[in-house]
RNA sequence: GGGUCGGUGGCAGAGUGGUCAAAUGCACCUGACUGUAAAUCAGGCGGCGAAAGCCUACGGGAGUUCAAAUCUCUCCCGGCCCA
């Protein structure tokens, strides 16, 4: 039997950081974990693209939160869902994919979640997809089910509105997408499901459908978006997704290019450091003796530390201070074998360190292109025998070393 | 089913016979600056080519024309109105 911690400032703690809003109410699901229940919970994820990104992580890391409780945590994978797409993100339309994509992304999906939720051990989370059971639902439950909401409920959400403002397309099975997001949780009678507050109307349907067949009420619980202070939302189409199979490096450089208004929200969404000591560094950066540089390198070390381990985490830092702060070439600079006479474009679009002999040429004319810290300008540039040995950079953190054959 | 409007680059969105490899914004790339791969500023952003230039591209196909993203026909897809 798990046993289930009962602490009330560890619920309060659960129940407040990063918690945007919980329904019915949040003195309803602390009197619930209170009563030492075990519950279970679950968060799904739509493996439409082959890594989850940091926006994932905030409910992932909620989750781990509650199975260090000891309630049981459910990782939802959303095979079925994923081939409908949310509607959510506007965007609908989204290419179909095999049952084999699916499947890999997914694998992949559990070992980019293991840094914070544990899938071994005393409490594990569980896996589960809920193909198990849409591929079932018959034609007849689906109505049954869809009988529960009615059109006006689904288009008053403000996608939809927009879109009929614009003229856009609604297709009638994105109406249909709430509904099998609220019938995973009928069909797992959970207690409660965790999202983003963009997943509010979804996570709500499911609490309609578990009401209405199982009479049972499920607690929806949402968490704040990663934004900065001014609520721009970092995501895909900003430009600064951070995904969580990047390298250690990426994801740290990824991170320091963040705006320093995420820095805390990040903290508290996407790490586990204490609430004690993020006060401390939201202390530190009011003050302007201070650089935000500093709690920002703080947060990219955590981010790959959690993702990645201690050891990358440190590797990562070192290789960013070296070659951004420094601009200097890695420790562990590719070596590449060149041939006398091969031209400087060639290696560039080999090594694909440009799209295209066109991307390359304007990178050359740009003056993005070194040898050994000097600017090449030279288009015809062909590799000789002198060049053995030097550090050829495109752009800020391109770098390979050259070995003349 | 009828009428009508529309389908443009990674996305959004101009253009409506030659000056269009296609405005602008986002994303992206390079440079300057900076604590930063932030912000800002400058430049760039289909392919091949040293260049001149050539090739491919505006939903698909066919056509008109010296010339088509732009006109015509047809097919596919969508919005709106009517039924």
């Amino acid at each position: 039997m798990q046993k289930i911690i009962t602490d009330e400032k560890k619920i309060d703690q659960l129940l407040e950081r990063g918690v945007e809003n919980v329904f019915p109410d949040k003195e309803a699901l602390k009197k619930k974990l209170m009563s030492g229940e075990r519950i279970r919970l679950y968060c799904g994820y739509d493996p439409t693209a082959n890594s989850l990104h940091i926006g994932n992580a905030i409910t992932i890391n909620k989750l781990s939160q509650f199975q260090e409780l000891g309630h049981e945590v459910i990782f939802l994978v959303g095979d079925f869902t994923c081939m409908i797409g949310d509607p959510t993100d506007k965007l609908a339309t989204r290419k179909k994919m095999t049952r084999e994509d699916v499947l890999e992304n997914a694998k992949d999906y559990q070992l980019q979640a293991s840094g914070y939720l544990a899938f071994d051990g005393e409490n594990p989370a569980k896996v589960m997809y809920n193909s198990e059971w849409n591929d079932k639902l018959t034609f007849k439950e689906l109505i049954e089910l869809s009988s529960n909401f009615t059109v006006q409920q689904m288009i008053q959400r403000d996608m939809f509105q927009n879109r009929l403002k614009e003229e856009k397309p609604i297709h009638l099975h994105e109406f249909l997408y709430p509904l099998t997001q609220g019938y995973d949780s009928v069909a797992m009678d959970v207690d409660l499901e965790v999202g983003g507050n963009d997943q509010m109307f979804n996570m709500l349907a499911g609490r309609t459908l578990q009401k209405a067949v199982n009479d049972k009420e499920k607690f929806v619980l949402t968490l704040k978006l990663l934004a900065d202070d001014n609520g721009k939302k970092m995501g895909k189409s900003e430009g600064n997704a951070v995904f969580l199979n990047q390298s250690p490096e990426d994801m740290y450089g990824k991170v320091m290019s963040w705006e320093d208004g995420v820095i805390v929200r990040a903290l508290e969404l996407c790490t586990k450091i204490s609430i004690s000591e993020i006060e401390e560094i939201t202390e530190a950066l009011k003050d302007d003796k201070n650089n935000p540089r500093d709690q920002k390198m703080r947060l990219a070390f955590e981010l790959v530390k959690i993702n990645c381990g201690e050891k990358e985490a440190q590797r990562a830092q070192e290789h960013f201070v070296r070659t951004i702060q420094k601009g200097e070439a890695p420790e562990d600079v590719i070596e590449i074998q060149l041939a006398v006479g091969i031209k400087l474009l060639q290696v560039l679009v080999d090594e694909k360190m440009a799209e295209s002999g066109g991307d390359a040429k304007r990178k050359i004319k740009q003056g993005g292109v070194k040898l050994d810290d000097i600017v090449v300008n030279n288009l015809q540039k062909e590799i000789a025998a002198e060049d053995n040995g030097r550090i050829l950079k495109v752009g800020k953190r391109d770098f390979r070393k050259i070995l003349v054959k």
